[in-house]
Order: structure tokens, then C-alpha cells, then sequence
DNA sequence: ATTATAGATAGACCATTATCTATATATGGA
DNA sequence: TCCATATATAGATAATGGTCTATCTATAAT
């Protein structure tokens, strides 16, 4: 697998936020519009319409726009393709970046 | 599942860089001393001593010291947890949060 | 003991980000 | 046409974070 890793830091920074996990986790269930969302939240409408940006612009979120609601829904090819890298990265694979490696030459073993 | 978002966003943050992604792609495949990661970065040592103090602080990476080396391998559990969680988040589950809203209540459809 | 080396810590700097208030845009209804 | 409503944008602010240089600590070798 190519490991990208600069594009999967931007998936992960967006969900490095408690809130806009928060916000997966209830699309996960189904699209919901940005006042039901809101419901679920302290902060303001406009902190909402950031966080739906941000997860928009990497690819984890849809838009659908009818008359004057916006409803979101779960990018779920996206998302799914994060947490695929994410077991890459953290299973031993032959294709790893410490396989080209020369052994012999570290010190410390 | 018990969805603890803000515990899970810090683990999120701390792989929410490319470069703690590629080290933490390097300590997949075993253990590796600070020397043999700092060879594959362009930043310095302090820069690698901080990355691997937020991936330990986070229970993503242990370290085990030998003399003046310091050996760092990947904690899987708390890896597979970290999945664990996000497929969690990215499916449609019987208790998620949204399930106990009154749907009845949502104006926009 | 002195010196060299591996790694950690301190502090500074700059960029990014989460949030707010205020305002703009766009749509639907009277 | 005018107003109400849903969402987006602008700009400000305070906090966070990645990186650096300089320095410290701890261990090993001579």
C-alpha cells in the first residue's frame, strides 16, 4: 500500500477534535441537517458551519443542499479508506519503510 | 460501545502528523532505538525526542531504556483500541447517540 | 576523573486552529 | 416586495503545536 502519509495527517487532524468525532459519530446513522446537528452541541452556528467545513474540504462529509437546509451525511468510502491506512501503519507489512533498511548498520543492537 | 470522545480525539491529535505517522509506521514492523528513527527525518533530535514524548504520553508507543538508548516499540493494544474506536464512530450502531433523539422533533425533513 | 555520547528539557518563534460576535448571502413565505 | 430563517463568511482573540537552538542529565569508555 502507498503510504501517504501528509494526506492521512489532514483526515486525522480533522478528527483530532472531540466535537467533530461527535459529529461522525451521528452521521453515522443516517444525514442529518446542520440545525440538528447544532442540537447536539454548546457552541454557535457558525462554529458548526467551521467543523462541517473542515471535514467537508478533506473528504469525510457530504453535502446535500435543498431550499435553505443543508444536510450532511458520512463520506463512508472516505472514512473507510483512513482507518484501512490506519491498520497499515500500525501492522507489520513487507512492503514497510523500515524493510529497505540495511540492519546491520544499527548501533544500538 | 462507550464512546469517549475527547480521550480518543488526544490519541487522534497525537497521530494527526505525518511525521509521528511514519514513525509509528516504522515501530509496526519492531522495535527501533532513537538513533535509527532520527535517521529517517530531516528535523533534529529535540524535534524527535518531543514527537516520541506525545506518542508515549498518549500510551501509543512504549520505551524501554538499555544503557543510553532508548527502545521504542509500538503499544498495540492501545493501537487496536484507537480502530477500534473509530470503526465505531463510522457505524451505524443500535446505541449510538443519535438513536435516543425524538426523530419526530427534526423540522427539516 | 575526564570526556564523549544518547537522549531530554527549556524557552523562543511562528503558524495553525477553535471559538466568538457581527455581518452577509440565499431561500421561502406573506 | 419585504421579512424571517438557515447557513456561510469575515475578522478578532486566545490557545495549541511543530520546530529550532541552547543546555542539561545520565551513562559508558578511557
Amino acid at each position: 500500500m502507498k503510504m501517504n502519509y501528509e494526506e492521512n495527517a489532514k483526515l486525522m487532524k480533522a478528527l483530532a477534535d472531540s466535537n467533530r468525532l461527535k459529529i461522525m459519530d451521528i452521521l453515522s446513522c443516517g444525514e442529518k441537517c446542520a440545525c440538528d446537528l447544532l442540537e447536539e452541541f454548546e457552541f454557535t452556528q457558525p462554529t458548526l458551519s467551521h467543523h462541517m467545513k473542515v471535514l467537508m474540504e478533506c473528504g469525510l462529509v457530504n453535502c446535500r443542499k435543498e431550499g435553505l437546509w443543508s444536510h450532511y451525511s458520512l463520506n463512508r468510502t472516505n472514512s473507510d479508506k483512513l482507518i484501512l491506512f490506519l491498520m497499515n501503519v500500525i501492522t507489520d507489512t513487507e512492503e514497510c519503510i523500515c524493510k529497505c533498511k540495511d540492519k546491520s548498520k544499527c548501533e544500538c543492537q
